[in-house]
DNA sequence: GTCCAGGTCGCGC
DNA sequence: GCGCGACATGGA
């Protein structure tokens, strides 16, 4: 911690019940920076670009008092919190950690449903999110057509080359804004950060948002339906069917399956003896769980054997 | 060297 | 609408 920096402190409370360390950990993103886990104190950090371009640091904590469950949020800054910039900050912390969504309806399926062994603490079932959707789809680009390590590798490389930093903290990188991939170029994105052909994909998304051409706006709608989102989201280039579903996951919406090598392997290992499995094979088995499908499949227990 | 990884695209039928 | 090869990269 630098001595010159400024460091603040925002409490969020969670709409329901809520498990921090859960929301935190439950999938890979936490793995992928700029987000850390710090495993001693139990803190989610995550630098992040401010829409103003200040470069923040967030400390993010359980904050269970009272029995109100929520996050503590350490930030730290360059220069002090205006009031603008702290409503944004709680905004992003929101999101990342889901504190607005309402489970308790899966959570009553779950109790209800004869045979299911789900691996999910109370509180638990929320995923966590980038701050913003476009980095959420940059993730989800850099998982597909690769191993998890070099997911990993490619968005470290990405925030490390093309991430604005805290003022006197060089490490401390936020994840590139959408103009600083597209100013990079599809080149230099093949060369610097190996993201392979997967560079023309993300730059072109990059390229999209600051020309106007694409909205991301558009998919947060909650009248829309997840079948129009699908469709919206498979728009984008390189998102595919396994993407557009784990996107629509990212945005609160569970209905759809993402199909991918380990959803096949995990329920081939399960519930087919190892046997090959085909993607209906794979709806019928989570097809009782409705609109919560990601999160069963998300929290099933894996087989024993 | 060869194969493949938490897929997707563009083609040809 | 379906099957097929190509696609960048790094690790086994």
């Amino acid at each position: 911690m630098e001595p010159q920096h400024h460091s603040h402190t925002i409490k969020e409370p969670a709409a329901t019940l809520f498990d921090f360390e859960a929301a935190a950990r439950s999938h890979g993103w936490v793995a992928l920076r700029p987000f850390e886990w710090d495993e001693a104190t139990a803190t989610l950090g995550r630098i992040h670009r401010l829409e103003q371009g200040q470069i923040v640091r967030l400390n993010m904590r359980d904050d269970s008092r009272d029995s109100t469950a929520g996050v503590q949020v350490e930030v730290e800054s360059a220069e002090p919190l205006t009031g603008s910039q702290e409503a944004e900050i709680r905004r992003i912390v929101r999101r990342m950690l889901r504190l607005d969504e309402d489970l308790a309806d899966f959570y009553r399926l779950a109790a209800q449903q004869n045979g299911w062994t789900l691996n999910l603490k109370p509180g638990g079932g929320r995923l966590l999110r980038c701050p913003t959707l476009f980095e959420d789809i940059v993730y989800t680009l850099c998982t597909t057509n690769i191993a998890w390590s070099g997911t990993i590798r490619m968005v470290d490389r990405l925030t490390a080359k093309l991430g604005d930093a805290l003022p006197g903290r060089t490490d401390w990188q936020a994840f590139p804004t959408p103009a600083a991939i597209a100013a990079a170029g599809p080149e230099f994105l093949k060369q610097e950060t190996g993201l392979g052909y997967r560079s023309l994909y993300v730059w072109e998304l990059a390229t999209g948002i600051v020309d106007g051409r694409c909205d991301l706006t558009v998919f947060e709608d909650p009248s829309l339906t997840p079948a129009d989102l699908l469709k919206a989201l498979r728009q984008i280039k390189g998102v595919g069917g396994y993407a557009a579903a784990t996107i629509l996951m990212l945005l609160g919406r569970y209905e759809h399956l993402a199909i991918d090598s380990e959803l096949r392997a995990h329920v081939s290992r399960k519930y087919f003896e190892g046997q090959p499995v085909t993607d209906a094979q794979i709806q019928t088995i989570y097809e009782p769980w409705g609109r919560w499908r990601y999160l069963a499949y998300w929290f099933d227990a894996p087989s024993s054997a």
